[in-house]
DNA sequence: CACAATTATGTTAGCGCTATCATCATCAGG
DNA sequence: CCTGATGATGATAGCGCTAACATAATTGTG
């Protein structure tokens, strides 16, 4: 059946079989295929499932289909098998180093099976990404890996309903049914604050920005830590919706100064902040730790060169990403991974600035 | 002519039309079309040609889709339009806040037009480049945009092959047949040097890690403003092929002290490397600029924060991003780009490190 | 040595969409 | 009214690939 050369009197000038190559001028599979003068399944294999044809029959095709400038499109592939070895993977941001080394985590771990990263930024906006899902779906996804756990409604119905695997990064989930690979924010927040009461400090303030729903745990950490020692003051707690930066902590030094608090420390909900303070002190002529004690949160590679240094709480950003892709690398292949909630812990530092 | 539904007696039981949703249990567009009751190819209408459909009936149809949870298949799209709407770009590295913020560029222009960037990282690797041009191609780009002008020949013949439009980022091209947006790097090390000179320092060193054609670039820079001064020394010149932190600008002050080099200035080939030697020259007591100038390039955000602030060079790198978008843009829309070799220029900030 | 098992390759159909052309209203203008 | 232009929708084929099954060639085994 179906359309054959000629089949006998079909009008002629309109079947005419284009010699090679397709419409976009790119070599296809049928052209490798008729050039080695096999099939076109044959070559498929040779790229797909390399073991199911002789070696030497293989090397032939591979080395036609490279002296054609054959690539397989991926399109077609996706389509004629369901499956695009593509995963989407949601961050907040690209100008923070944390997401940053999780998607190396991703990459190192998706590249070697074969699977390719779609990289969306949301802003830190939950109705961006829902937009991002949307448009990631199109490209039926064998998998999502998304940053935290604040998604809106229709985001949410969308995951379920087109049932690719999903994991959540960073934070943790205690919903059985969802899938996350992280460390506790609260737990950072808490750990640092148990480490000023340590040290002394009983007027602690937190400076929190962006207002994501991980500076909010770990001023939740922070608060807890705080009211268990009978010192929480909420007129400690700055929180401002601005994204981080090291102008903002400089700016918040001034800002303190100005609002003549009584803090003999300062957590900043992260290291950017942080050091942006510290700069400010040194130029300001504020002695740090002694005048006022400088805390940060992600341990960035300058947070050990600063002065003084900072004193920080290391996440394992590079770690959640790998474990992350690891998991749902289980998952796509059908596999229940070993654990649905992976707790990879946070590392405390205690540096000059405390 | 051509085949057309059964010609008469075909096998029956064989065109069992499925009764909807396909094999991935996804809803198709002939579902949508079958529930509002109109045929495929007006819901394909509906989400791409907008103006083509009566504006109820578009409203219905949308509603509809909604409602079904039906994503349209980018892969089927991309097969039957040849047109992928994607961009593939690639970039030396993402931990290096200038590619970031190239990247950021070209997000702003591509998106609003409904492109997508694949994007792959070379570890600075024309190798490494080469083998994700290959497996990018497998995407069918629309547009690629390169990072630098240095790939390698198999690079170049697929590029030319395959005739995707491209365009390259960052340096500046003389070939007339290719495009390159960017600033030319020779012209910032010079400009750099030149002012170190003529705030009178005589023994100016250079730091290049990494030693990517840019860096290459800048010490030719460096170096031809010295020999038009007579003061070209190749002892004071540094090539390390490691890969640019703040760590290894503090262990190059380390060095030159333990080398005891007579370099009045330092020029560090980038901004890292420029603020890690700042904080070590401030823990081993060496006074910025008087003992010793340092000089960075790129301007990184905590460049205007360390003591003493860095003096470097600022590149256009958002600018670069956007600009060589959306040169591919004009190029994917069939139109010449007003330029095929648009120079951005650089910035010199003098601060208090010279 | 017949038969099943295994291995290597081929045939067919169809993935879900859109390009292309065809059809059918509708309507202005003579 | 008829003509042709315009606008809205439909029918058909096919994009380039792979799943699923079919076939042919080879091997082992009792």
């Amino acid at each position: 059946m179906t359309t054959r050369g000629g089949d006998g009197t079909a009008t002629p000038a309109v079947k005419t079989r284009k010699p090679r190559s397709s419409r976009t001028g790119r070599a296809t599979m049928a052209d490798v295929a008729e050039r080695v003068g096999i099939s076109a399944i044959t070559v498929s294999r040779a790229f797909k499932r390399p073991e199911l044809v002789m070696p030497e029959l293989r090397q032939r095709i591979l080395d036609t289909a490279q002296s054609m400038g054959y690539v397989p499109n991926q399109a077609a592939s996706a389509l004629a098998s369901a499956r695009s070895m593509t995963v989407a993977v949601l961050i907040p941001s690209m100008t923070n180093m944390v997401f940053v080394e999780t998607l190396a985590g991703i990459h190192d771990m998706l590249l070697p099976r074969g699977y390719r990263a779609l990289i969306g930024v949301t802003h830190y906006s939950p109705e961006e990404e829902e937009r991002l899902i949307r448009t990631y779906l199109q490209f039926q996804p064998d998998g999502i890996l998304l940053t935290g756990t604040d998604h809106t409604a229709v985001a949410r119905t969308y995951l379920s309903a087109l049932a690719s695997p999903t994991v959540h990064m960073m934070e943790l989930l205690d919903d059985p049914d969802s899938l996350s690979v992280g460390c506790s924010q609260e737990e950072g927040g808490r750990l640092m604050t148990t480490h000023l009461l340590e040290r002394g400090y009983r007027r602690i303030g937190f400076v929190a920005v962006q207002l994501d729903p991980r500076t909010l745990a770990r001023l939740d950490g922070y608060r807890h830590a705080l009211e268990e020692a009978g010192l929480y003051d909420e007129a400690r707690v700055w929180r401002l919706p601005d994204p981080s930066s090291i102008h903002l902590g400089a700016a918040m030094i001034d800002r303190l100064m100005a609002e003549n608090t009584d803090c003999d420390a300062v957590f900043f909900c992260n290291d950017d902040l942080a050091q942006g303070a510290l700069f400010q002190c040194q130029r300001r002529g504020i002695r740090v730790p002694d005048q006022l004690a400088v805390a940060g949160f992600n341990d960035l590679p300058a947070s050990a060169w600063t002065t003084p240094t900072l004193t920080t709480v290391a996440t394992p950003r590079y770690a959640i990403g790998r474990h992350a892709a690891a998991m749902l690398l289980d998952l796509m292949d059908g596999k229940e991974p070993p654990q649905r909630r992976l707790d990879l812990g946070l590392t405390f530092i205690a540096r000059e600035s405390t």
